[in-house]
DNA sequence: ATGCCGGGTACGACCCGA
């Protein structure tokens, strides 16, 4: 079973190379962020006709994400648990199916972790030992980090197959950034953002591809400055295997080669291969 | 280079991304 994820930034701009690589990737599961989109503005006919079913999680201009997948999901839910406190998250950012694999239930999130930057600004957040001076957007970033460290605690005591896959925003070390200098100041990089990504990884999760590989594994390269050219890239797109999914895993791969399609996203697909 | 490109909104510029 192929399980892959992808930024897509936008799926309206994007749907002629998502039909594309969908045709030549065949994943069963694709997960998908920053659709940019409401649910009922999705583009869904012709990813249907390719024998698709589709959930989302959208909003207007930004965020949204979306599950893609061969089989009909046994469940789904929308948004991110806030644990305790009922309030919604009014960005949509998560989105979570329940599939059915040969008897055994495979759970996958599509999330699109928040970006964070700037991480100082006027905006500062409510004053602690940890976070004096923080922007807002940095604070909701490491709130984000710790909703899903406890949502992964949580599924992960159900000992089942579970994928938590989606653009992370966080370069987990500097030999996943072409210059981990420029970094080194950037909400995707700071000690508070690595704290956050090993407090989760510690849970048990394995990712997927570090498992695989040492080597250089770019997901992203910056429409600005001729960061694809200079192939000045980051390694943010990640998908974690909980102990039985990890068990499964066969492959996982980057696919660095459609970053120079026409139109392309910045993000490229990650996806890996599950014994069935 | 706190904005070099590109998407969304909506039709003129802004907001946002990483």
């Amino acid at each position: 079973m192929r399980i892959a994820t992808w930024n897509i930034n936008g799926i309206k701009a994007r749907l002629d190379n998502l039909l594309l690589w969908l045709r030549q990737t065949q994943p069963d599961i694709a997960c998908l962020q920053e659709i940019k989109t409401t649910d009922s503005s999705f583009p869904r006919e012709r990813i249907e006709d390719l024998g698709y079913y589709i959930e989302t999680h959208g909003q207007k201009s930004f965020n949204g994400v979306a599950l893609l997948s061969k089989m009909r999901p046994d469940d789904i839910s929308r948004g991110l648990p806030q644990g305790g406190n009922t309030a919604e998250d009014p960005q949509a950012r998560f989105i979570e199916g329940v599939y059915s694999l040969k008897g055994r239930a495979i759970r996958v999130a599509s999330l699109y972790l928040p970006n964070g930057n700037p991480v100082w600004d006027d905006s500062a957040a409510e004053i602690t030992a940890d976070t004096a001076g923080i922007s807002k957007k940095y604070a909701y970033k490491l709130a984000w980090i710790e909703r899903l460290y406890h949502f992964a605690r949580q599924r992960l005591a159900l000992e089942e197959d579970f994928i938590l896959a989606g653009d992370y925003n966080v370069i987990p070390a500097p030999q996943d950034a072409a210059r981990p200098e420029q970094w080194q100041q950037d909400a995707l990089f700071l000690p508070a953002t690595h704290k956050g990504f090993r407090k989760l990884l510690n849970l048990g999760l394995t990712d997927a591809l570090r498992a695989v590989s040492n080597g250089e594994a770019y997901t992203f390269w910056d429409y600005q400055a001729g960061a694809w050219p200079k192939n000045n890239g980051i390694r943010i797109d990640h998908m974690l295997l909980s102990p039985e999914a990890a068990d499964r895993l066969r492959c996982a791969f980057v696919q660095k080669e459609i970053r120079g399609w026409e139109k392309a996203s910045d993000h490229v697909p990650v996806w890996i291969e599950i014994a069935e």
